[in-house]
DNA sequence: ATATTAACCGAACACCATTCGGTTAGCAAA
DNA sequence: TTTGCTAACCGAATGGTGTTCGGTTAATAT
């Protein structure tokens, strides 16, 4: 075949494609030649779009970021720390297999600029000093990021007898296990507030 | 050759080779070939020793958390936290480019585990109830893991340019970056003591 | 002394990301 | 309208990957 009347190929379905890919078969088996057979399409084309496949995967992680929300600190900083980390990692939970992509610093341009940006930006307008916000949005990015990469699912064997055995402390892990789901959102949570609360009284100066 | 007088090879020694090769030039180069040609051996020699890659990488996170200090709630669930988050930190910033391989969850027996055990231990001795534990210690968890997963220098560009163009909250950030190690472990400390001075007072009825 | 196993090699297999030359469609300029 | 250029595809090839398998010999257990 040569160039097709209509192009089959944009890098916006290639992104979504490979997102979706990801999604159900998980970052590792994903490779140009499944994700071109998937769009109907030899490998090779894909280049024609995206220089490598580490591009692919920036653009999926970018594609991401766009669900962040960093639009709340108009009603205060509390407010936009909370909103900003609660949909940062409701984000990421929509598509864990994503999660080691953001992890890493891989697509790390653009979107992420500009959310670190608008999250600085609102902290120092409420008066946080600028190296106190550097600071503070750390701290809230390690908590989401943390709690999106390891959640307490993945730190438990499906072999239950194993507790039981040698670690006395875990023996009602399994149970805990069947509502991994709440303890992850419990404990993000829950640290999440206690780090808000360990900030006041806030920026002593607001200007 | 057939079998040699004296072994070449020992799980350990692969083991360590494994780490240093993953310091030094970074966990994707990493191959079997590579690993093996540092231990002056074929590739296929190593699967007398480790079944498969992952099962090598699972050694190299196992003996990462060797180094975690679990052994300070005997001084109180608030030093048994500290010391514990802060060893971890401190494991994992020593390699960071191992970090992915604890985050992503692989590796996570034995070693782990036991951690896990003991850490909830020193909590469910302090007083706090079983499930409260579980929630502090994955709280704890989640700001370690992302700390190490994503340090301030990471998220931003080489290219100083952009942020003076583009993002005029961070148009401080390349002078930030130059110490973005302080940076770093001062969000860390930030997050934690916060998250720990948030838990006061304590479990209710310690028994 | 004999059988078994352990630890190595070397050659394969199937897959991977990427590159390159070739083909043709669309488009811009003359 | 013809000419030239670029864009978007294909198909084959390159060098890399994890892993397997049969072979060889040393160590070990019987």
């Amino acid at each position: 075949m040569a160039r097709p009347r209509t192009p089959l190929l944009s890098p916006d379905r290639i992104r979504d494609t490979a997102l979706a890919l990801i999604d159900e078969h998980g970052l590792a088996s994903l490779s140009m030649r499944r994700l071109a057979e998937t769009l109907g399409v030899q490998a090779s084309s894909l280049y024609s779009h995206y220089a490598t496949k580490d591009d692919v995967l920036d653009a999926v992680a970018n594609r991401l970021v766009r669900d962040v929300d960093t639009s709340d600190f108009r009603h205060g900083w509390q407010d936009g720390l909370l909103t900003w980390a609660r949909s940062y990692h409701a984000a990421l939970t929509a598509h864990p297999n994503c999660v080691p992509l953001i992890a890493s610093g891989t697509g790390r341009r653009e979107q992420f600029l500009g959310m670190a940006n608008s999250v600085h930006g609102g902290l120092v307008g409420a008066g946080w000093p600028a190296r106190r916000a550097t600071e503070i949005s750390g701290a809230v990015k390690y908590l989401v990021i943390g709690a999106a990469s390891t959640p307490f699912a993945s730190g438990f064997a499906d072999d239950v007898q194993v507790y039981l055995d040698r670690y006395p402390h875990l023996s009602q892990a399994h149970r805990l296990r069947d509502d991994a789901g709440r303890i992850d959102h419990d404990s993000f949570e829950l640290g999440l507030t206690c780090l808000i609360a360990g900030l006041e009284p806030g920026p002593r100066r607001p200007e």
